[in-house]
DNA sequence: AAAAAAAATACAAACGTTTGTATTATTGTT
DNA sequence: AACAATAATACAAACGTTTGTATTTTTTTT
């Protein structure tokens, strides 16, 4: 006690057993080139002796270090950290473990980690791309050096050698105004996000898809794009939004369950009825919509499944024995309208 | 294009340059020890042929991996992703990486994930102990061999060779019931959670005494100490509480944002007014208290920084010439009253 | 211009594994 | 009992760095 004990490692057991390096690591692989009795022998001795593999000498002897690098947005963003769950429980049950960074939503963040992800820590990445991410150039590079890759959620179809994993967020957001709009709803407003996101212009054109095939007119007025990356703004932003309306809307479709949170907050401030006056639709389905009062109703997506299906990609990509002739897979998952209070 | 290139290494650089590989190695570093023109030749070639280390043959070299392991008892709570933020800004701003795992609130889990962690991966472990922990061996073995270790939220004091960071949970709950009390509130309930957990132990400890000290009767029909460990049962367990109350409490005080929340909204749809008829507080104040409608009274607890002070205690064990000497420390954060509309 | 001092670089071992090939020990065959 | 075939093990290189020591080159001193 009180010193730090030296790791042991194959060569103690080695000495100690008088045999050689190799001989020892080739038993605790059970490889069947060691005869049974000397595997027996190593295999005690290791363990009275405390030995514990070393993971970095592996990994440098083999060239893989069985860790996926994860790249999200933003950590509060109970999406993406359920996308993360999902991922983990996959790679756990494969052997890998997962090394999770943020690029807080900056291209210039997203450069750097990848970088840190190609100094050889990572087997393969899974990535969300900020919605400041145009050129996807060092993607591609990254993909041709052979790192494997599989993008979710803000995808960018240019990435040619990556997977992707995704919902048909046109379609949910269609199907979801359809519903307001058969609920007899005429004056539906858009609550969106970053316009730069792929996700937010389809949900957008969903919702205008919605409208146009049921002749409802398009009043500018009550759409709003969110600009806000942090919480606390979108908050306000919303409020302002609602506070200079002239026209009153029937219906709210927002494109993310806070967005949906916030909309029916301010809505109930101001004394609306949820859903009898106003009804109003989230996007996502995270837990949140079921604790408010009233429930919200949601386009439920599974963020969950979307990691495990991520993960399943790319470990399949790193089993290729050949991965040149890799070719590109689109996952697109489904989602479905949770009936809740809020219409 | 089509064939994976092979990474370039040390190696390429000085065979190219007629150098040797550890003046190439030293140029990098910008070791004084090479000439200033040679290291430019290096530095050069090394971008002109797209070199990138390899940070598993560097770690072998050292010893070190700029990796903190961190083991959390679940991923989906704010909480814990909030700690998980904290560390992480800090450690990246002292050049480590994060590795995150879950228990999911098993002890068999814990001392799995720790093995993993303890084959050099990780030079350093941040840990929330699960609830299930009792026996503390694993860790202090851990430690023992030389593992720099922080303990955090759930702690156990037995763990004699980790720093720990804390709040100070029976002052906080004891302020925050004091606060009930001055608004003259005498039926008070408590919504707790596991009572294995030392946090929610020393929370139950500060509602008793703030009661005492102002000659509050306490009864025990009042008392909820939540079993559940996933978010869907929590809300009938809450529900199922309130409606076999016999006594109409005037105030909830709870151990989580979440219970609080649950609370209003098994409140709300009973009729009951708040904060009129009840006043409600929660702990931990993540965000979704905001939302409410009212919105939730809360203990602030400060995750992010109880992360960021995590890293820097294990960052500094880190830096420690010799370990042996490391003196225990516990970092006890300061939590205050937030008021909002549900008091 | 030779010797000494300083600067720059090269060599080689080490980090702890894995794995192909060579060697030795054991078994089976006649 | 000698030999072949097989089983078991040992040797050594490789993975890509870092770093202490040795060597070479350059500069300074006289």
């Amino acid at each position: 006690m009180g010193f730090k004990k030296r790791r042991v490692k194959l060569e103690d057991i080695a000495r100690k057993l008088n045999v050689s390096i190799a001989t020892v690591s080739r038993a605790l692989d059970e490889n069947p080139r060691v005869k049974p009795s000397t595997r027996e022998k190593v295999f005690n001795t290791a363990k009275s002796m405390g030995y514990m593999p070393n993971q970095i000498a592996k990994s440098l002897s083999s060239g893989k270090t069985n860790i996926i690098g994860v790249l999200i947005p933003r950590y509060d963003e109970p999406f993406f950290i359920e996308v993360c769950r999902g991922i983990d429980q996959y790679a756990r049950n494969h052997n890998y473990k997962i090394l999770i960074s943020s690029s807080r939503n900056s291209y210039q963040f997203e450069k750097e980690n990848l970088i840190s992800f190609e100094r050889g820590l990572v087997d393969g990445i899974i990535l969300s791309p900020t919605h400041e991410t145009e050129n996807v150039a060092h993607l591609n590079d990254l993909i041709n050096k052979g790192m494997p890759m599989v993008l979710f959620d803000n995808i960018r179809e240019q990435v040619s050698g990556a997977d992707h994993v995704i919902i048909d967020d046109k379609r949910a957001s269609f199907k979801a105004v359809e519903f307001l709009i058969k609920k007899g709803k005429k004056k539906i407003a858009f609550i969106g996000g970053i316009k730069e996101k792929k996700v937010f212009q389809d949900r957008y054109k969903g919702f205008i898809a919605a409208l146009t095939k049921y002749n409802i007119p398009i009043h500018k007025e009550l759409i709003l794009h969110c600009n806000s990356l942090h919480r606390e703004f979108e908050d306000k932003e919303i409020l302002d939004f609602f506070r200079h309306l002239s026209i009153t809307p029937d219906a709210v479709f927002a494109c993310t369950d806070n967005y949906g949170l916030l909309t029916m907050k301010t809505l109930l401030k101001t004394g609306k009825k949820i859903p009898e006056e106003v009804a109003v639709i989230g996007f996502g389905d995270l837990g949140l919509g079921e604790v408010f009062v009233p429930t919200l109703t949601c386009v439920s997506q599974p963020s969950f499944e979307m990691g495990q299906k991520a993960a399943e990609l790319l470990i399949n990509q790193l089993n290729e024995p050949d991965e040149m002739d890799h070719k590109k897979t689109i996952v697109r998952l489904e989602t479905r309208l949770t009936e809740r209070e809020s219409t």
